[in-house]
RNA sequence: GGGAGGGUACCCAAGUGGCUAAAGGGGGCAGACUGUAAAUCUGCUGGUUGACGCCUACGGUGGUUCGAAUCCACUCCCUCCCA
């Protein structure tokens, strides 16, 4: 199957600008094309990592990926699908999280002998004139036509600043800066980019009269319309440090029955056929699929090491109810530790199991807490040295395991 | 610049002097049931405490009052209408 119409098997486009030109350039591995990425926090998540496959994809093709990172973009804040202002991140900011998002990039994408490269707009955005833009850039735009563009619809009523109306130009400026210097001709994103892409296929007709291509990536949504890839806590991190790989593991093995299929074809890199063998399967048989997407995904983020770990962690946790090595730990410090011993509830708290004293009491109280397979009622037991230096394990609830140590 | 309406907990939202740590819903956590799923039912959901209590919290500051999310003054922010 070629490169397009497996892109189209699997889900993964949205919208494109012209289906045949595009499937005839990024078939024959003829186009130069970039993806944006704004580094709006210290680590990318799961959207990224959707995106960066979707660019691996295309590398593979012959294709040559631009990652371009938002340094100057960021400083703007892009309004498309927010239903309010960012905060406003300083310059300090952007300029470390962009350097984590670059040592994260090139885990996924070969950027050696040119093969791909990556980018920061801050290169040219942040030294921009502002009448001269205005004169050259500015006369491009309708400003009827960008308030009629999705991605400023919802904020239309909640109010948008000048600040972020701006955005869309300045995508579309670096879109036809890359035209310019890199014969870049096509630029990709998530959907909910589409009109920004648009802002800059126009952009580059109007100032080079030349024709440039836009290809949007589906969101990764549940069945029920959710964006995929956020808990209670935040994103779902490809930072370990963030998001540990067992938690990450945990995060796929327990998605939605419904969404099973869809993230095995969206995200992972299991052949078609092997998914579409998945699909009959129903039932407890499902949670084998589960298991096989987080298991790819971990792989895929964290190394194979990694996702042995997770996995063997979490079937000797779940299935067989023993312990396992490799289950998340906190090791604490021997000298916090007091004579008498530390007592169940700062002992959850410390390891992090609960959040608060209050929040431990409660789930003891509601039976929640055991230690080594003994559920907990007097919330005065404490733990001695000599008991947590052989580690002990906490249970809150079904799915929280944690081994507990010092040193 | 003029006029009107707003800002309440993770989110939406009720509350117009004490009965309010603040209704209701969503979300989250836990219990039951299960397949580490979904749906359903039950409990919990600011901090500290064994508990009484104490502390913090209704945009910000200051006031009135025995007592303020609620009244007053000033101030910041948002939306809408007019310019």
């Amino acid at each position: 199957m070629e490169l397009y119409d497996e892109l189209r098997a699997r889900g993964l486009i949205a919208q494109v600008t012209d289906e045949e030109e595009i499937k005839e350039l990024i078939n024959n591995g003829k186009a130069t094309f970039y993806i944006g990425f704004d580094p709006t926090a210290d680590s990318l998540h799961v959207g990224h990592f959707m995106a960066l496959s979707f660019m691996r994809r295309l590398q593979k093709a012959g294709n040559k990926p631009i990652a371009l990172l938002g340094g100057g973009t960021t400083m703007i804040g892009d309004p498309s699908g927010r239903t309010d202002m960012r905060n406003m991140l300083t310059r300090e900011t952007i300029e470390y999280n962009a350097a984590r998002f670059k040592v994260q990039m090139e885990k996924f994408i070969d950027f050696s002998e040119d093969k791909a490269l990556m980018i920061n707009n801050a290169d040219w955005l942040l030294e921009l004139n502002y009448v001269n833009l205005l004169r050259e850039i500015g006369a491009c735009f309708s400003v009827n036509n960008m308030l009629r563009a999705d991605c400023y619809k919802q904020r239309m009523e909640r109010g948008l600043s000048f600040l972020e109306f701006n955005y869309m130009i300045m995508q579309s400026y670096d879109f036809l800066h890359l035209f310019r210097e890199y014969n870049c001709v096509m630029q990709c994103g998530g959907d909910d980019q589409w009109s920004n892409i648009l802002g800059g296929t126009e952009l580059i007709r109007r100032k080079e009269g030349a024709n440039a291509y836009g290809m949007t990536i589906q969101l990764l949504l549940t069945s029920d319309g959710k964006k995929m890839g956020k808990t209670q806590a935040g994103a779902v991190w490809l930072d370990p440090e963030k998001t540990s790989p067992y938690e990450f593991f945990q995060y796929w093995r327990n998605i939605d029955d419904s969404d099973v299929i869809n993230c095995l074809k969206k995200l992972t890199d299991l052949s078609l056929d092997e998914i579409s063998a998945m699909e009959s399967w129903e039932g407890q048989k499902l949670n084998e699929a589960k298991e096989i997407l987080a298991y790819r995904l971990t792989m895929l983020v964290h190394g194979e090491e990694e996702a042995e770990k997770a996995l063997s962690a979490a079937r000797a946790l779940f299935q067989k109810g023993t312990l396992s090595e490799n289950m998340p730990q906190t090791v604490l410090d021997k000298s916090n530790i007091p004579d008498e011993g530390i007592d169940i509830i700062s002992l959850l708290v410390e390891s992090g199991v609960c959040t608060s004293r209050s929040d431990a009491r409660r789930q003891i109280q509601q039976n929640a807490i055991s230690v080594d397979d003994e559920k907990i009622e007097d919330m005065e037991l404490r733990y001695n040295v000599k008991e947590l230096e052989e580690g002990i394990v906490i249970k809150k609830g079904k799915k929280t395991f944690m081994r507990v140590s010092i040193e």
